[in-house]
DNA sequence: CGCGACTTTGACATGCATCAAAAGTAGTGG
DNA sequence: CCACTACTTTTGATGCATGTCAAAGTCGCG
């Protein structure tokens, strides 16, 4: 079956730091649902699953508004998802890795409610909503799958929406590169060294500060030796520094 | 049947200002599933539906932490939600009010992610989730609804977290009280003239800002004669004023 | 009526936005 | 491959909004 040799193949790629293995993919739940599917053939599960579209740098996933057509997990590469303020400000509400996401929140209003930019050249995988009726009598364990998903990410945001409002410059920014670490080892990947696909502008847009303190603020941590900065290159060097300076205790234990 | 009962009982209520009519709750569409069960006598329904149970000012509905039971929907009264961050203050999540569902999150962690408590005398109906497989073939159409709420409460965090960042501290309050009144306006509740049953401190911990700035501002806004403040009572005699201070364009478009 | 908690008011300090300009980076075409 | 332009990032100087501290005033509950 496709989908088994397709999750074999990346599970044996987990020293490969850019592209996320099936098995950490947010769509798996749902994935181990459709493979069941007694009389899929090929077809029929590409009519489902359209694996590794290819998505350029600067390209839309989709735009706010747009019709729902289906969810999106990202294969390789990141996006942000943006929407437009008053006097067509752009403002960054989050940014997505190998292994997140895109569009869940449009699954009931059948709209996409913000847009979502490739920051490089990336991949997705796409599962179509148009032809879920294909599912039939595994339909409701889909629906558990995607209860599961629209909870957690409930949990996800409350979090973060939360925190933010009260921090200050210096935490925000501290707490981003602890929570960019952390989602990047969730997923297998290089979690230390990273490159900074996003502009400042968007970071300073998604934390809500002016550009010129996040470089500040970056210049700042790399002379007390927290860090290095090599224009998008950043090397975490003293996380438990950074998450001291976030106020961030649990999540990502390792180099404890 | 009870839950028709209810429903007409209330829905004749419109011109009470102090509770929900059940049509404008928030588990109606999950309810509408829940009526229809074929064999269900008054005793099968309340062990799914627990209505009316009365919650004291300053009580809880539940904690952070405790395993999840049910969900709530407030019929009367307000709650606030809230979690506690590191060296133990308390972070106000949302206020919450008739017509409301308390708890959703918890769905499919398991557990309740933050406290909820009545800021005066309350009323909810629960509807528990230990005796769901009482639902059986309509257990699919449950899913459905519950997808639904998911989705849409996802929305509305999603459109809240991006905005409070940027915003100044009286756009911060003009859009939590122009966002009030159209909660309670949606609900056919009184939405010019309300009493805020929170505390000054809850409202400043919401808004991440200091008593003190929401004390001023709120001079500030009585002063412009944009609102009247009597203690907890607010009276909103300028809604365009406010609107136009929060940038709030759409919504609650009455008193145009 | 009196006490404790909440709210308001004032004075002051400061973190961060804003403006301006220099330095660095990337993309393009000769 | 280099030079040119446009964009992004950094750096510095300044001002204002809002937090903090302190104290007076008000509310509400027993």
């Amino acid at each position: 079956m496709a989908l088994k040799e397709e999750t074999n193949n990346q599970g044996s790629c987990n020293n490969c730091n850019t592209e996320v293995a099936c098995a950490n993919c947010g769509l798996y739940g749902i994935l181990g649902v459709v493979s069941k599917l007694e009389h899929s053939t090929p077809e029929h599960l590409e009519k489902i699953l359209k694996k590794r579209q290819v998505v350029a740098k600067g390209e839309n996933l989709f735009r706010t508004g747009q019709p729902f057509h289906g969810l999106y997990a990202i294969k390789s590469g990141s996006f942000k998802s943006y929407a437009f303020l008053e006097g067509g400000q752009e403002q960054v509400a989050g940014f997505h890795f190998p292994g997140d996401l895109l569009g869940l929140e449009a699954v009931s209003s059948t709209r996409y409610s913000y847009s979502a930019r490739a920051l490089e050249d990336s991949s997705v995988c796409e599962l179509k909503f148009e032809e879920l009726d294909l599912m039939q009598d595994h339909f409701q364990q889909f629906q558990e799958q995607l209860i599961l998903l629209l909870s957690d990410q409930i949990l996800r945001e409350q979090r973060q929406s939360g925190l933010s409002v009260r921090q200050s410059a210096d935490e925000r920014v501290a707490a981003f590169l602890i929570g960019l670490s952390c989602r990047l080892a969730e997923r297998g990947l290089q979690a230390d060294e990273f490159r900074l696909a996003m502009s400042r502008q968007d970071i300073a847009s998604y934390l809500g500060l002016a550009v010129e303190t996040v470089s500040r603020i970056l210049k700042l941590f790399s002379e007390r030796d927290l860090l290095s900065v090599q224009s998008k290159k950043i090397n975490l060097i003293d996380k438990p520094g950074l998450r001291e300076i976030a106020h961030i205790k649990g999540c990502c234990q390792e180099t404890t």
